[in-house]
DNA sequence: TGGGTTAATGTGCACGGTCACATCCGCGCG
DNA sequence: CGCGCGGATGTGACCGTGCACATTAACCCA
């Protein structure tokens, strides 16, 4: 009655490696791959691993390897269809690669609780961190917190930054300004995102440079929140005046807002006015009408980040792999200008 | 040189204690918040960490401690609004309690990889699982693996059931269905979602019951997939027939998508048909027409079940707090029949 | 004055892995 | 035949924390 005593404890590998007839070691290798193990040897761990349902425990082999097998995501706007579907694209990469993954959400855009977010997943002794909440002050906070894990950004500035996973956002903008002044339109309005948020900042240059190089007369962009709500306010706004035949919309539920604000004044789209969104969020095909819109590569996007801190966090660095190209769809939400 | 070395190693509590003066003990002691700790020797220690920036390590805790301070959360569909707000709630909530989440996304529906999913988070020595992915497969599943750790889930049962945190989809269900009969609507069809689904169940249930309560004559409800490009097409089909007045539908996405096939088949809503949804979305206000639905609290949704785990985590089970009811929201999309 | 009680702190070990190093064995070769 | 070598495995220490238990100081009351 002194020894085979399992009452609930969960079994480890030298419970393991009695009921093999072998060491603890010889178990560890087997857990690691160890190439120098005899295959005879190596089934028979495997069996008794089988037959005990033994699991190795993280936190054991955290403490001493200093690797917790988990990345951390920095986030903000989650329930929004962007960030949740990159989330659940590093989710699976991560999940793929073994890893865990431990999300920290920004509530407030005060630079408090950046930290306190920041605090959080640090304190989870993450391995690497991925933020998709790349608004300027983030950028600011994290130079203040010395993180001392490598991270991956939605970064779209053309310095070259080593963190950077890039959607060429900018490329993006200028299809869907393109395709309007294809149109014919002549006097397109932006509503932007907010400018603290890089991408916002990425679209709206995109317009400005595609404008510029097609020498068609720019107007001021309108800065909003990337709400519907916010959409409708300023497309009530903007219908007051109506010395423009298109807008451009930096994301699509302001597109929707825009949409209902315009039909609200009494008139069509696209008849009236040409509408494009960006993200192509699934709802879009059945906007009233059909949103004509830009569509990214979420699931390519998640899979790079967590390549590129894989990479870094083992020591051998994916190279910059190229930007990801983003497309245009297009639907009914556009249509060449009535004046 | 044979002390005060600190080659890059983190600080650990035996260097707070160290330079505190006190055992290594005393400062894991202040740590917990243990009670028989001296002002002033909480204070000296608490100095020291802020000096030395020290941070706990998780995982020598956790291997002692056999708690890992993880939830892990079983989801499907997260890129969805419904469930990546319960998500965001729970993150919320469980990063107040000091708590991290980790996530596991079901992308097929086959056993194979809901097993999957479980495997990877009862792999991370979770202390808890929050099921928001409630299809009946997973509750097969789950009886299958021995997770030994609490659980809850968004239940719909009359059967009571210790691990449902309730949100009562079917007077959500009811609410929705009464406010189409009292406009007048005698011919009502249900847009259900999968039947896989529990939520979706519980909403069916609701119909069929508030059916039955009005002795409105009921049709049998189609069984949909959540998506707004199944309602469209769902939609196609029934304008052909158009033997109804009046759509509830099991959530917002649907919704939208059956709007655009009636306006497609050249009819109108609310004039031609009644359309009401499930969730409120952030879009819906702004829809065409704006939509009619039912709200949910996601928020305190969260804070329940992260509330429930914690409690059963400790010893201490939270009782049942009662149901939480859902609201439901009259916008443009419901009118009376127009025969 | 002394024994009991409680508050405040210290001591050593356990948790379950990995790592560095030691050991053992069989084989080829000068 | 002895030596070196490399494959296969074992031994013991160590990672940073919390727990059980021991110890000390202080205080109260008979």
């Amino acid at each position: 009655m002194a020894d085979s005593d399992d009452r609930g404890r969960a079994p480890n590998i030298r419970d393991v490696a009695r009921l093999a007839g072998v060491s603890h070691q010889t178990v560890s290798r087997v857990l690691n791959d160890h190439p120098s193990i005899r295959d005879s040897t190596k089934q028979r761990v495997l069996d008794v691993m089988a037959e005990l349902q033994y699991r190795p425990n993280r936190a054991a082999r955290a403490l001493v390897t200093h690797r917790s097998r988990t990345l951390g995501v920095l986030a903000s706007q989650r329930s929004q269809y962007g960030p949740s579907s990159i989330i659940q694209s590093i989710e699976t990469a991560a999940q793929d690669a073994g890893y865990m993954v431990s999300t920290a959400n920004i509530t407030a855009t005060d630079e408090a609780s950046i930290v306190a977010a920041l605090d959080h997943l640090t304190a989870q002794a993450i391995d690497g961190l991925v933020i998709i909440a790349p608004q300027v002050r983030v950028f600011r906070a994290l130079s203040n917190i010395d993180l001392r894990v490598p991270f991956v950004t939605m970064n779209t500035n053309e310095v070259a930054d080593d963190h950077a996973i890039a959607v060429d956002q900018v490329a993006g903008a200028r299809l869907a300004t393109r395709h309007l002044i294809e149109l014919g339109h002549k006097h397109i309005y932006h509503l932007a995102g907010p400018q603290d948020w890089m991408e916002a900042e990425a679209r709206m240059r995109g317009f400005l440079d595609e404008m510029n190089a097609q020498d068609v007369r720019t107007t001021a962009p309108i800065l909003g929140d990337w709400s519907a709500e916010f959409g409708y306010h300023a497309g009530r706004e903007l219908m007051r005046v109506r010395d423009f035949t298109a807008i451009f919309s930096s994301n699509d539920q302001m597109a929707l807002g825009l949409i209902h604000a315009i039909r609200d004044s009494g008139h069509d789209v696209p008849r009236d006015v040409s509408i494009v969104g960006f993200d192509d969020i699934p709802e879009a095909a059945h906007f009233w009408p059909p949103l004509t819109t830009v569509r990214q590569d979420f699931p390519e996007l998640g899979r790079r980040c967590v390549a590129q801190l894989l990479g870094e966090i083992n020591g051998s660095p994916v190279g910059y792999t190229g930007r990801i190209h983003p497309e245009l769809i297009v639907r009914s939400s556009t249509g060449v200008p009535s004046f």
